[in-house]
DNA sequence: TTTTGGGG
């Protein structure tokens, strides 16, 4: 279930000449003698109302349906769109809400509508008919008649990552520069302005109280693996303590990864959730991706805030949460254990960070006996020596491997190690004690033989930030806080 | 080849 593979771009001269063969729904109109370009393109607030002409338009995308099915043999895609004529009300001296013009795809195969994930793409739609709906420009085009549609993502240049309706679709070559304008016009928008107003979406806090459907505008904390086909995205938006809940399917929402912040397009309150809050999604729903460096996805991410570690989600209401990780990660989105050491052999989003927040339980701790859990560090050799036998101190570390599990990875047979090596400094205050000789430090090893009871204990759970280092995790700025 | 449904 993906958008349309981009084929071949046809040029401009071989779709002319395809159309004597087979007359293409993209096919251009007459062109006059000498006239090199064949689509004129409308502003979208200059188009004539009462022409019934049909007119050309490129317009920035701020909100879209995923593709729906309406009665036995229709399909709607139904967007929002803006450009430099028509973005912000304030243009008609009525506020600094959002402006825009709907466009309404109508097609008879899913397949033939784009699907959107991300605000500030660019849609183009050839023969589009103008009309006001409910006091909105509304751009109506039948896909299964003569219309067509291309999408060509914000990020990039010229049109070879468009997605299209149709086996071909045209690009002149004057609209290199169309669209090369109005990507750098959406850039712009998208750093001064909010582009979703507030007007079209719902906080988190007033969510339970909204009586029909509703948009949400928050940052997605987390992408719990359910199972298989599912996600459970954790949002926040910084209007309430709580973490909203809400189902993606994999294969319907795959663009969506931990820190984005996303606008869903039609959510309900589910009423009949008790343990924790959840919003459900429909068929029309979508999930789109709000630009990272955009003015929204800045103030949202402010906002929003370090995870509460609920513990109802991670393992039912009797879980216990053994650390802490300091303020300065506070937003640092949570990954699971398949992120981190499966996923990110693939997940270019993933790649690309080095510290990360998990959350796991600890099926055995190594070494077995606490008195071996420092070491004293030789920097020349990068090697621990036991303090077995040895007096002083000299260059405590510690030496800790954890093995760990957690819900993604419960199934399969595999444990992963998480390390605790403060030799660089990292989670030296793991323990809350400086790493000494356990050997004569009574003390510290009975509190360190406490806490290795109580992180094998069932249901404890450790809230880390780690960072990769040659493909290994090590611990670090958490402690335990009991 | 169409007049749809559009916040569904």
């Amino acid at each position: 279930m993906s958008s349309t593979a981009p084929a071949a771009v046809a040029a401009p001269k071989k779709a002319r000449a395809a159309k004597k063969a087979t007359p293409s729904k993209d096919a251009a109109p007459k062109a006059k003698r000498g006239e090199s370009q064949r689509y004129k393109y409308s502003e979208l607030n200059k188009a004539s109302l009462t022409s019934g002409e049909a007119q050309h338009i490129y317009g920035v995308i701020i909100d879209a349906t995923f593709p729906y099915k309406t009665n036995q043999d229709r399909y709607i895609c139904s967007l929002k769109i803006v450009d430099p004529s028509l973005y912000i009300k304030s243009q008609k001296g009525t506020g600094d809400s959002s402006d825009f013009a709907t466009v309404v795809l109508y097609a008879k195969r899913f397949e033939d509508l784009p699907i959107i994930t991300r605000l500030g793409d660019i849609i183009r739609v050839h023969r589009a008919t103008l009309r006001l709906y409910n006091g909105q420009r509304q751009f109506n085009a039948n896909i299964f008649y003569n219309s067509s549609w291309a999408v060509f993502p914000q990020e990039g240049a010229g049109h070879g990552g468009a997605s299209h309706s149709g086996k071909n679709y045209s690009f002149e070559k004057s609209e290199d520069a169309t669209l090369a304008n109005i990507r750098k016009w959406a850039q712009g928008y998208f750093q001064q302005y909010n582009v979703v107003s507030s007007d079209l979406y719902v906080p988190l806090a007033k969510a339970a109280g909204q009586k029909s459907d509703f948009d949400v505008v928050a940052k997605v904390n987390q992408v719990f693996e359910l199972d298989e086909y599912t996600n459970e995205l954790r949002l926040r938006d910084g209007s309430g303590a709580q973490t909203w809940n809400v189902l993606a399917l994999k294969l319907k929402f795959p663009n969506v990864h931990a820190g984005d912040v996303v606008r869903i397009r039609s959510a309900t309150y589910d009423e009949t959730s008790t343990q924790k809050k959840v919003l459900l999604l429909s068929h029309y729903s979508n999930i789109l991706t709000v630009p990272a460096n955009s003015k929204l996805a800045k103030e949202v991410k402010a906002k929003a805030g370090d995870e509460k570690l609920d513990k109802a989600a991670i393992n039912g209401v009797n879980a216990t949460v053994l650390t802490e990780v300091d303020k300065k990660h506070a937003g640092l989105p949570v990954h699971s254990l398949l992120d981190l050491f499966h996923n990110i052999e693939t997940d270019k989003e993933i790649q690309s960070k080095d510290t990360f927040r998990t959350q796991f339980y600890v099926t055995k701790i190594e070494s077995a006996d606490v008195k071996e859990w420092t070491k004293s560090y030789d920097k020349k050799t990068k090697k621990g020596a036991s303090f077995k036998g040895q007096k002083g101190n000299a260059n405590a570390i510690y030496q800790v491997q954890f093995l760990v599990k957690d819900v993604s990875t419960q199934f399969n047979s595999n444990t992963y190690k998480v390390l605790l090596y403060t030799h660089d400094g990292l989670g030296a205050n793991f323990f809350n004690t400086p790493a000494d000789n356990l050997y004569t430090n009574d003390k510290a090893a009975k509190k360190l033989q406490e806490y290795s009871g109580l992180l094998t204990k069932f249901n404890s759970w450790v809230d880390a930030v780690v960072e990769r280092r040659n493909g290994f995790y090590f611990i670090k700025d958490t402690k335990i806080a009991f």
